[in-house]
DNA sequence: GACGTTTAGGCAAACGTTTGCCAAAACTGT
DNA sequence: ACAGTTTTGGCAAACGTTTGCCTAAACGTC
């Protein structure tokens, strides 16, 4: 119904000028008499009115748009915590822009290039991946945080969980559970998160008796981590001492594991048991038989927005790291 | 770096006026002689000029943006219409916002409002729910299609299946492989698509001698159609005549049934098969047991492209049935 | 050479918002 | 009553783009 109604409109109705109505509307109420402000109020909800984006973007070079780059949204994962920031900056009154970087640098400088133009208000990256346009990026002034994946290319404000400490707690348990022969599946070219949840598993595996050289380790190709666990996992189910336990760093492996178990006639969790990080909610229909550290993904978007806005406030980016647990 | 590069920049540069750069930018070249032309565009390259889309918006009333309003990001058949939708728009060199409606007709009416004032190009309802304000929107005059449920409240261009073709489908099949005893389960507060399928099955089952009064109905409520799933077929495999063969109207059903076969001890696909209607391709690693309807959700998002520029030309809203195979 | 037509390109207004600056009017204190 | 201050609110410019209209110059025809 409120076709073309702007700030003329209402100034027209209450009977005073446009800047005393944009005044009024971005809260300045102090240069205004109580009356009108009561006035033009009452304006605004006759005529419905509502600011303009394109023109409050052209005046103040900035728009209410965020954009969320994210490497595969195939991954559930990865879609959890899209969906999750969505939720979160709706809240805030910012709209998402979603990109598929299909985890190509070139895909991703194109459209970090597009998000500039477009003058987005923040950027979401979510497993960014190194490319030229992303330093470039990070010195243009627009708030950034990075997510699962730290910036590969140089600081800025992190959202995920201690990676090294996932590792680690899947080390505790499989050790506590009395586990003799360890391994671990894992993406051959993965981010900076698959790598410290390696890390800590092994590192921890190593302070509690088990050495380095006597975890297995499976290593996968491919943008995919059900392929990367069903090619990862096959040279694991063929050796003679088969591993009892095995940690995969995210549940789509794990599912591509489980493949390939099933095609190796090899029981789980009998005779060997498999924990994944991530502990999305589809496991618990799916893969029953899979344990989970479970990455709180739901309250990711609130996480984030909280992080754009405190850049947007001028304070230092810290790292804000979430709980995970068993589960 | 192009910090602030407007059409001014390019025009002085070129020795032009900004009128001449906007009309060779839009390729009205026939305004100026081939050596301007020329000229306008080494300037273009030089400054690395790109159109601020405030400004064009502001101008033209319109952005570039399209909005996808989904019903259920967390359902993965939503999730990959969005990312081929996100594909198929930036290759048209538009910019997607994603909202996610979670099936509430009041949050779809606050997205729609929020779309219009943003001036968005055009309109994806992904499962649109009915609601006062998207029968308000269609007159509007925005672009929109409708996506796997037509629209509740008017005409619209539709994309998905033919739905009663595809339950149809699964008839043939089962009374094919001698099934004595079919099910369905469905949501019971369904959606177009899902009642299409049910209706099909049940139809072409009567067609060949099965009388609607012996197909089993399982319904389950709720968003999440894991849920609809365990619930829905509980009552079935509570029976002393058992079903021997279940429709699934999708994956996610398929899931929770299996949980609830799984708790209740039945097996799948013996003594029960199971088919459902999605075929993510999800299935082949979690549920091998599981035959399925392949729709082609990868196709269409460049099919939900095309027809919000149909519509842009003005071109009558035609039905967009893509196709859809046993896989 | 006079006249009409095409070509090439500039001027300026408009889209809706924000904000620095200015000007009345209303106060304050004496 | 008067000077000084605060309150209240309007004017106009600016952001970058598009487009209707105008004007020269170049061209063609007789």
């Amino acid at each position: 119904m409120p076709a073309d109604v702007s700030l003329a409109t209402v100034a027209a109705q209450a009977g005073v000028s446009v800047s005393t109505v944009s005044r009024i509307v971005n809260g300045e109420t102090r240069r205004a008499s109580p009356a009108t402000v009561q006035r033009v109020r009452d304006a605004i909800e006759a005529v419905g009115y509502r600011p303009n984006p394109a023109g409050r973007a052209l005046r103040r070079g900035e728009t209410q748009l965020v954009a969320v780059l994210a490497a595969n949204l195939d991954n559930p994962a990865m879609a959890t915590i899209a969906s999750s920031t969505e939720a979160a900056l709706r809240e805030a009154g910012y709209v998402m822009i979603l990109c598929d970087t299909h985890d190509r640098p070139e895909l991703q400088d194109e459209y970090l290039a597009a998000m500039r133009v477009q003058r987005v208000g923040g950027l979401v990256m979510i497993a960014a991946v190194a490319s030229p346009g992303l330093a470039e990026m990070a010195g243009a002034g627009v708030p950034m945080v990075f997510v699962t994946r730290r910036n590969p290319v140089g600081p800025g404000l992190f959202v995920g969980i201690d990676d090294r400490a996932a590792g680690a707690a899947v080390a505790d348990r499989f050790v506590a559970a009395g586990c003799r022969r360890p391994a671990v599946v894992f993406p051959r070219r993965g981010s900076s998160a698959s790598r410290d949840r390696v890390a800590g598993f092994v590192d921890r595996l190593a302070a509690l008796g088990v050495a380095s050289e006597a975890v297995l380790r499976g290593e996968g190709d491919g943008l995919s981590h059900l392929q990367v666990g069903y090619d990862g996992s096959a040279a694991l189910f063929e050796r003679a001492d088969r591993p009892d336990a095995v940690l995969c760093v995210s549940d789509q492996i794990a599912y591509g594991l489980a493949r390939r178990a099933r095609e190796a006639g090899i029981g789980i969790p009998d005779p060997c048991c498999v924990v994944s990080i991530d502990g999305t909610p589809l496991n618990q229909w799916v893969a029953p038989w899979l344990a989970s550290v479970r990455i709180p993904y739901p309250v990711y978007g609130a996480e984030i927005v909280a992080g754009l806005e405190a850049i947007r406030r001028g304070e230092a980016p810290a790292e804000r790291l979430l709980p995970f647990a068993f589960g």
